[in-house]
DNA sequence: CGGAAAAACTACGAAACCGTAGCGTAGTGT
DNA sequence: ACACTACGCTACGGTTTCGTAGTTTTTCCG
């Protein structure tokens, strides 16, 4: 949206007005979610003039939705060479993530409102592709590898994979142990085909051990 | 909160007006979310006296509060004699309430509200006790049948079961069709223990059919 | 039918919010 | 050095909201 790059000799002062306000307005939303920024306290955290809030955003909805889209987290895909270690790589960061304060406490506001409102929509579907691709990625790899039976969907497979994390972290709000994590891979990889594991169909979390 | 109960000789007038209220309010909710209900609003909706519902309800909040809690619906635990049966019922239930408009609309809104308001966070523990324990209550029965790996804990089968439900619903919006509900259960059962089981692992969809 | 309780109505006060306007000031790029 | 632009400040208008008070009207219960 903001063309932060090109050399154009753009002024200093709006982009640090700019990076203020932004900063201001993710510090709300992990405050009060997207209900809880309001422009005037933005202003008041920062110290940028409304005024001057309202010469870079034209409204309220147009900086949230900016704040929105500047949430996603480039995650490098890993390659171990296998799908086991990618997913354990990938889960783990996952588990991380949520169990950190951060979006934990701002993605459900996006989700209730890109309930309704279509441009959250967008913005949503847009963060949920920068934080799922990196999975799907890894498991579509291994389809192509023959590592995963050809009848699975990926985004299946992917959501029996992150969906209990979310699930745990959101909605039964119970621990998000190491154990849960390692049952979670566990099923996944199960699901996934069984091409690639190597008898741990029976040790549940002893595969946990020595990856750590 | 308000005891119903009891044949006190109740007013009519009271029981008319609470109800026309926390109807409107959940009408309220379903297109705005907690954050879409003022109390003036519901008043216009209703046509119940702002003053009326102070009388009854101290705050706002607890108005909200009470709508929420009012919110869960007494699902009848099935008994097929077997594991996969009963989660077949339970899951194709859960799936048909998240293609219906209803608390899909809502419960992403009490989520996030309950990673603030302790209030809400209690009462959303007990919407989700009143909507997981039938699938909590089969997964144990399972297992206290011999059904189900003992090293298995219960919680995480149930949430490796309806975790990708909500997840495909609220955070990837994919469709949710028939051939991802058979594809979670398959998965769900080979997780939960394989005991069950009777040669399934390489026919992925097969088992969904005879079930019904 | 009559007393009592509940509800409706009007009005209010205080606060928060969005978005805009005008004007003086300070910083920037050339 | 100079013109330009962004910024801060103050102030406003309009709306919405919460919650309360006082008064009158309707409705219920015995």
């Amino acid at each position: 949206m903001v063309e932060a790059v090109e050399p154009v000799g753009r002024d200093k002062r709006v982009a640090r007005s700019q990076a203020a306000v932004l900063a201001a307005t993710y510090e709300l939303m992990l405050e009060g979610g997207l209900a809880g920024v309001s422009v005037d306290e933005v202003s008041r955290r920062c110290g940028v003039a409304k005024t001057t809030i309202y010469r870079h955003w034209p409204s309220r909805s147009a900086l949230l939705l900016d704040a929105c889209s500047q949430m996603g987290t480039a995650v490098p895909v890993p390659d171990t060479g296998g799908l086991a270690g990618d997913l354990h790589i990938l889960v783990e960061g996952l588990a991380d993530q949520l169990r950190a304060p951060g979006w934990p406490a701002i993605l459900p506001s996006i989700i209730d409102a890109a309930e309704r409102d279509p441009d959250l929509a967008r913005a949503h579907a847009e963060l949920h592709r920068s934080l799922m691709d990196p999975f799907l990625d890894a498991v579509e790899q291994a389809r192509r590898r023959g590592d995963i039976r050809g009848d699975r969907d990926p985004t299946a497979v992917v959501a029996s994979l992150v969906g209990p994390l979310f699930y745990r972290r959101w909605f039964s709000r119970e621990p998000l142990d190491a154990a849960f994590v390692d049952q979670v891979l566990d099923v996944a990889l199960d699901v996934a085909g069984a091409a690639a594991r190597q008898g741990s169909t029976s040790g549940g979390g002893a595969r946990s051990g020595p990856v750590r």
